[in-house]
DNA sequence: TAATGCGGTGCATTTTTTGCATCGCAGAAA
DNA sequence: TTTCTGCGATGCAAAAAATGCACCGCATTA
């Protein structure tokens, strides 16, 4: 779109934080961009940039006009999809914002079952904590996000929510697997492998292992499920996840024990479906959130607060 | 901003149906704009005009696109508005749909007061029945509506609510000044003013006309509330008026008798004020907007629904 | 103190937009 | 029927705008 590109070399500027970076990243000369932002500031009678020796940063009058840009933008492809859609072809791009629990099995899934009524529509994933995935959806660079047991801020609309309880796995052979529910105490002889600090199932987990004073043996903490799970193949150790991660048939969780911890040492957490509120998601969006959705309350009904 | 030049152009073509005349409106040559659109078009992929033999009409992507135009036109407005109250001028614009009932006596005060607070913004002021204030809103003519009881579209959001009801409005020297309450009965014996077909209140008062087979003896119908409110002056006739419009101090209603209707033979209406859905007003509009809502709600307090 | 990297500016060049003249086409009028 | 009118589209030259290059002044840094 022709017309948006003054719009997007701001947006590129703001981001790069220097016109000339900018500039090189936009394949024009920094004269060239500098001039444009120079008479679009002139326009609206007001400068969006403060400039320092360093490069540029927007100021408060750049944050409202930048805010502005970027759903202009996403809504511009919104329109645009919606018009493509009337020739008959279902194009269309999805970007997701997901965190390491779902991203792994689940999410695949999902993609590709869309992918199998809609082949035209393409999907971009991020995986990022609770967090980024808030200022993610907040700049329109994702349209949904899948996040776990995390308070969300208030610009950010909650679309649906199950529960998810902890569990605990662990190799089939190992000596708990045929418990049906452990407790934290259970774990002290085993050596375990923790989520970090910044993902929500950490935040449960300490809640019971600060109560009841449990030390656990943690050898390793890491960000990725997947390579915790796979750890525990080669060592009798202990892992933790929730149902969702492991809802897949094959790969590496098939091979695995999953026992809920008691309710009493570590609460149940919250999944949630997200978008920003207020916007109008691209049709392509829309459906993949639909279908994200009666997906969840299909497989987890329990919860139906 | 020259940036939205296209898009305005395209707005302008789509309302005048002809690309020669909005050239013309435009004060450019018919082929440049010509130009434009077919530049657009090919960007986009898909044609926005049908081209007839008299012109061009919008097709289904065209509506799509322009309605988005229009939107993001609008947005651009009051994030530019926001910005200039950076630097500690309030300006801004505001307009209004209006009811012919609102419009004469309690929009002006409402206005005169506002602009005491903030001289720099300005006002626009639309008289329209509902069904053309319900349009308007939807294009992003109008910020805001003052509507007398009409069932509105869904994509309209009603801010909020109060009853008014139904008077009937008479000479101080009239007959029947001396009532508290009257009856449609107790008017077949004068002539009567009647408001037109499309105002809100003349549904109300067709109930009562229907059920009651009340044959009152309209000598004028008109959809000017003050013209007839000045004609009975002039003859022993009787008028409607519901309290909002008479809420000034002087002016023609100071010097006008106001029965209220028997509930029985007259329901009361309800007076809204309204927005387009998911809207986001400029900050003028908004406070003004609010202003409005306060005033009603102070002043007619016993609707608390 | 020299060097680096930043945003801003004058000027020639390239690209885009505009206006003019004109075409082909389809209803309206004769 | 034919003529006429008004419509959108197009080729081409002129005007306007955007771009790239060389360079400035300035502040930070090595």
């Amino acid at each position: 779109m022709r017309y948006l590109t003054t719009l997007k070399y701001i947006d590129v500027v703001a981001k790069e934080g220097s016109i000339r970076k900018a500039a090189d990243r936009l394949a024009i000369t920094s004269t060239a961009l500098n001039r444009r932002i120079l008479a679009i500031e002139d326009e609206i009678g007001h400068p969006l940039f403060e400039r320092t020796p360093s490069g540029v940063r927007l100021n408060t009058a750049g944050e409202l006009f930048v805010q502005h840009i970027r759903s202009q933008m996403s809504d511009v492809n919104r329109v645009l999809s919606q018009i493509s859609d009337l020739s008959g072809i279902r194009r269309g791009h999805v970007s997701i914002s997901s965190g390491a629990q779902t991203i792994s099995v689940f999410l695949p899934k999902e993609i590709a079952e869309y992918r199998k009524k809609h082949p035209g529509v393409t999907f971009e994933v991020l995986r990022q904590n609770s967090q980024a995935a808030a200022e993610s959806l907040i700049n329109h660079d994702t349209d949904t996000a899948i996040i776990f047991d995390s308070i969300l801020p208030s610009d950010i609309q909650i679309v649906a929510t199950v529960t998810q309880i902890v569990q605990i796995i662990m190799a089939p052979d190992h000596p708990l697997a045929n418990e049906t529910s452990l407790r934290l105490q259970d774990c002290l002889a085993w050596p375990i492998l923790m989520p970090r600090e910044n993902e929500g199932m950490r935040t449960l987990l300490n809640v019971g292992q600060v109560q009841k004073a449990t030390p656990l043996q943690t050898i390793i903490e890491a960000d990725s499920f997947d390579m915790m799970a796979n750890y525990l193949i080669h060592e009798n150790a202990l892992g933790f996840q929730i149902p969702i991660s492991m809802s897949g048939q094959g790969g590496i969780y098939s091979h695995l024990k999953a026992i809920p911890i008691d309710q009493r040492d570590c609460p149940s957490g919250l999944l949630h479906i997200a978008q920003l509120k207020g916007r109008v998601l691209p049709v392509a969006a829309a459906k993949f959130q639909d279908q994200l959705v009666q997906r969840l309350n299909n497989t987890f009904p329990e919860d139906t607060r």
